[in-house]
DNA sequence: TAAAATAAAAGTCAAAGAAAGTCAGCTAAG
DNA sequence: CTTAGCTGACTTTCTTTGACTTTTATTTTA
């Protein structure tokens, strides 16, 4: 079976893309029984898959009437990779080198390819130094790309 | 009896040839039913049989719904891709890189985009290691890009 | 009409479940 | 005797669920 979040995760960005709109609107309880799921796990999905890292921002009300509201956040180029540049630093693992990925992908900046490409690149099994270099050199490798990317753009 | 791991060996080539496909999903443990042996046997195959030296690239994901993805280069289909992952060998300059970026960027492989982030990764500014490692790392980054771009090709 | 009760949302968190990964040590084959 | 193969115990990561809480809106009642 395929998992669950995965769906949700996909029929929200599709919601994203319906509506050309950064901010996507849902109900918590009628999105689970539509996907016959806990309630719970919708907020699994978002904070997994639209966390502040991948640039999302969520909003919510309870009550009657109640909902979740999504926000897209952009940021300019310009500053996105800046804040991104300086978030790699000297030394960047694994985890953080993919978030960092992830983040300017969603942002647009980046191609899917792209970042399949990049994270290729930074990956453990790619980068066969000794360990207690490994971190480092990750970190000269992704803002070398991150830097080409910048520069060429579309 | 014949050894196990190559009879898996067997098993999971036949399953790229079966779908004509080259990405195959397994599960672990399943397989590790299948044949009878214990699961961590399935991961000595992987990495015994299935390296990226040998054309191949492993993703997994754990928890529940998880997976293991081998993705293979084939030698008669998408001889380029092979070929050059051949030339890319153990170790590799930048000079010879470049060579290899450029020509799979030529044939229509990669964009001029990709071109450049590859040639970003592989230059000695952004691989910081000793000198006497630089060619050995750049090969296995370069290896390791140029399987993705082949696996999440258009 | 103001306070109280009810209903209608969403949030939290811990536990259980479902995978895959690691590694040291044992066994068997060459 | 050295290397390749095999195993199981333990770890790590990711997903799913449910019981309980909190917040807000609506309705009832004194």
């Amino acid at each position: 079976m395929a998992k669950m979040s995965d769906l949700i995760e996909v029929f929200i960005k599709e919601l994203f893309e319906d509506n050309a709109a950064d901010v996507v609107e849902i109900q918590r309880n009628e999105l689970a029984s539509y996907f016959k799921c806990a309630p719970s796990q919708i907020n699994y999905v978002l904070t997994t898959r639209f966390s502040v890292d991948k640039g999302y921002l969520i909003e919510s009300q309870r009550g009657g009437g109640g909902s979740i509201k999504i926000v897209h956040v952009k940021q300019d180029r310009d500053s996105a990779f800046a804040s991104v540049l300086e978030e790699v630093g000297d030394s960047t693992t694994v985890m953080k080198a993919d978030q960092i990925i992830t983040f300017i992908q969603q942002q647009g900046y980046i191609s899917q390819r792209e970042g399949k490409i990049m994270r290729a690149a930074i990956s453990d099994r790619a980068v066969a130094a000794p360990v207690n270099m490994r971190n480092e050199i990750r970190a000269g490798i992704l803002k070398a790309m991150l830097l080409s990317a910048y520069a060429a753009r579309e």
